[in-house]
DNA sequence: TCACAATTTGAGCATACACTCTATTTTGAG
DNA sequence: CTCAAAATAGAGTGTATGCTCAAATTGTGA
């Protein structure tokens, strides 16, 4: 038969519960029992719409990641100071969302095969896109050259926002223009 | 009564099964019941020698981040190469303990407070030390202009090491030294 | 040698975790 | 309105965790 309304309800809250938790405390301090009590749900409930726990993260993980995603149409006409930005918007913009993405980037990619897996997929996808980019701008480059330097780029977005993460004073977005516009004097 | 030798073999078994497990498996796989395994002794020996489990963790990890120091003398000499280079070999010299300050710097710090704090304070004197090389090296230089690259190039390696933490096939020595000497070809 | 402190043992405790099961209530299509 | 399916509650299961404790064993200074 078809689901009913409150259950599709219920679910809403639920994994609206657990998108706060991860932001909030982690992947580590997302437990069960949190995410039913602020969901206003039992266990019993909760088992009856998700198979498991790691299904529900799994969900929260996969729309954080798919936020980040500057061209979700693939169109591939972005240049690397578009990607650079929308970086930077993604971190700057939704706080909550960044902090879920990052953390579970950061921590989650290491305990978790599964979200490890879709992390590093991710990854290669954005390098495949910001190497794509830089090699519009300097078709003279070579295809391992564009993707050594790509690889730096990325790598020091992710340092920044993991740098913000571990303390909320940092200036993100100062620095991460910096570092996509090193000739640039502030 | 002084200590006897047993006791003091036995703690070095601990703290090295310790730090083993901390770089196989991560702060989170790093149980009470693994180390003792490891080390070959009974929880109640454990507790003989360290008052609870944190406290071996921190005794590594402190370790850990001494291990990455280039300059314990506080000559503060060094250049801003010398200081990069020293990053790269610590991160290929000793893998293991690279994996575990890593492991501790990404996971550790956001779920425990303890290790966060080490984190940030190692971070900071990491940053005072490049900024007066790079001072030493551009005399220019505004001392607000230098901190901030020398943020930049910090994340920059951390997200290689993280990277390459992610996948170990990746070459981290090589993005290092690029991101180190833009103007440099490979 | 020997007394006494240091060490070790191993069973066991309290707690937290993800998850299950059955009985009950609620929903909404026919 | 009916009634089967969907949803919920709430107690309960099994397992893992960090940690304790009394008793037994071992090491060592005097």
């Amino acid at each position: 038969m078809a689901r009913y309304q409150a259950g599709i309800r219920t679910e809403a809250r639920i994994t609206h519960a657990a998108r706060e938790l991860l932001g909030e405390v982690g992947l580590e301090g997302t437990t069960l029992k949190s995410i039913c009590e602020r969901a206003g749900v039992r266990a019993g409930s909760f088992y009856n719409l998700f198979d498991t726990k790691e299904e529900v993260i799994l969900r929260v993980v996969t729309e954080a990641i798919g936020a980040v995603d500057p061209d979700p149409d693939g169109l591939h006409t972005d240049t690397v100071a578009d990607l650079v930005d929308a970086y930077i918007r993604f971190i700057v913009g939704d706080e909550a969302v960044a902090r879920i993405y990052l953390q579970l980037a950061v921590s989650g990619a290491l305990t978790d095969d599964a979200i490890g897996q879709r992390v590093l997929r991710h990854h290669e996808r954005r390098v495949e896109r910001f190497r794509d980019a830089l090699l519009r701008a300097e078709p003279s480059l070579s295809h391992s050259a564009a993707g050594t330097r790509t690889e730096v780029l990325l790598a020091t977005m992710n340092g920044l926002a993991f740098r913000w993460l571990l303390d909320p004073q940092f200036d993100f977005p100062v620095h991460a223009r910096m570092a996509a516009h090193p000739n640039t004097q502030p």
